[in-house]
DNA sequence: TGTTTTTTGTTATTATTATAACAGTCAAAA
DNA sequence: TTTTGACTGTTATAATAATAACAAAAAACA
């Protein structure tokens, strides 16, 4: 009877994850939820709350050990595994994503690049060989993708997700400003650029207001 | 005594402009909050509720004209204005978003990029050469900018934010995976790219669980 | 032209999320 | 050891956000 995490506290993860990965490169060894707060601005009671969603993991009069945290925090959201990727687009979006080497060197192994651009068809990017698009349906039958990366223009999003789907995919890392359908099974990630340049943009402009 | 607009509704306002735009180009004519609830995802309360914030868009029997409510968007998120930008550390995803035409030609001009690294220094993209990171501030003296582009490492990206504060900046739009400190009248736009990965690989890891 | 249907704007209600409060536990100090 | 103070885990409360309901208005139809 384990009750449903909400959105709101597991967009939170990555946050504590990062400030945790900080603190333990400052060499600090435990922290109290108060302290956290100071920090990462959210309000001790909801660090404390969040955390507790998952299990106990700090202690009265001490507080949270940072590397023991850190390590649940990880196992939490599920990077103690491995998660082999695909990018369809290789754009320079998606040279970007495939040259980030925070991904293909911890757990997020690129093992295929498509595209349907001749000029980038054959590039070969961290001894990945930029493949036609047409051959992606049959690399998805050949080889295990746990996650599909689109990085195309919007009109190809929908198309590009449903072959990704029909491979097996478990998830999409969608750089499209596109919504997409999938199946309740495959979990969407959104990365909705311009929007976030949008409501910056609103927010300047009434920023007066307050 | 105008209410002050959620951060959950300014979010949504740019999802509002992206599916109008797409009826648009679809000639669609004019559209019901039932409707649009189908395609968006959205109920259709809360679109009214949403648009009534800022003015009463619709018509009882026949629902929201499409170019209006576009153009009423564009206004409220600020959008028919130009915002200067700069690109401060032109990396991979610097020159991703340099290259973007739809920025440097709709309202996003990119006046000026920035890197510390030698070879990228004195590249030509679109007409703006990349300057030494040293010459941002006097740069920002001479130049009206609005919005300053964060590409770096996070290391540098607190150091970056206080230049462009300094330079009179009203946003930051953040890649670094750093939350910044800045003024309350600068406003700070953070796409925490990894992030999204994290909680997609969590949403992927505890999808059975539901 | 009158009637029915559609659909908004807006208020009321419910659900969700965040904050506050506090008892109980552990660590550190005396 | 014993006591004090520092914290968490957890429940209670408040704030916020989403949904539902509905009266009023306009469009469509007869």
């Amino acid at each position: 009877m384990k009750a449903k995490i909400s959105d709101a506290v597991v967009n939170r993860l990555p946050v504590y994850r990062r400030y945790l990965e900080d603190l333990m490169h400052e060499d600090v060894e435990r922290i109290s939820s108060n302290e956290l707060s100071k920090r990462i601005g959210f309000t001790a009671s909801q660090i404390r709350q969040d955390l507790n969603n998952f299990g106990g993991f700090g202690q009265q009069g001490y507080g949270y050990n940072i590397r023991a945290l850190y390590k649940e925090i990880n196992s939490i959201l599920g990077l103690d595994q491995e998660y082999r990727m695909v990018i369809v687009g290789v754009g320079n979006l998606g040279q970007a994503i495939a040259n980030h080497t925070k991904y293909y060197k911890n757990g997020f192994p690129i093992i295929g690049m498509f595209d349907i651009n001749p000029k980038v068809i054959g590039l070969r990017i961290n001894d990945v060989v930029v493949q036609d698009a047409d051959n992606l349906v049959d690399f998805l039958k050949e080889n295990k993708v746990d996650i599909g990366i689109i990085t195309t223009e919007k009109e190809a999003a929908q198309g590009i997700a449903d072959r990704l789907v029909q491979g097996g995919v478990r998830g999409i890392w969608n750089f499209a400003p596109r919504d997409l359908v999938v199946p309740k099974n495959v979990s969407v990630g959104n990365v909705h650029v311009t929007d976030t340049l949008n409501s910056l943009v609103y927010r300047i402009s009434h920023i007066e207001e307050e």
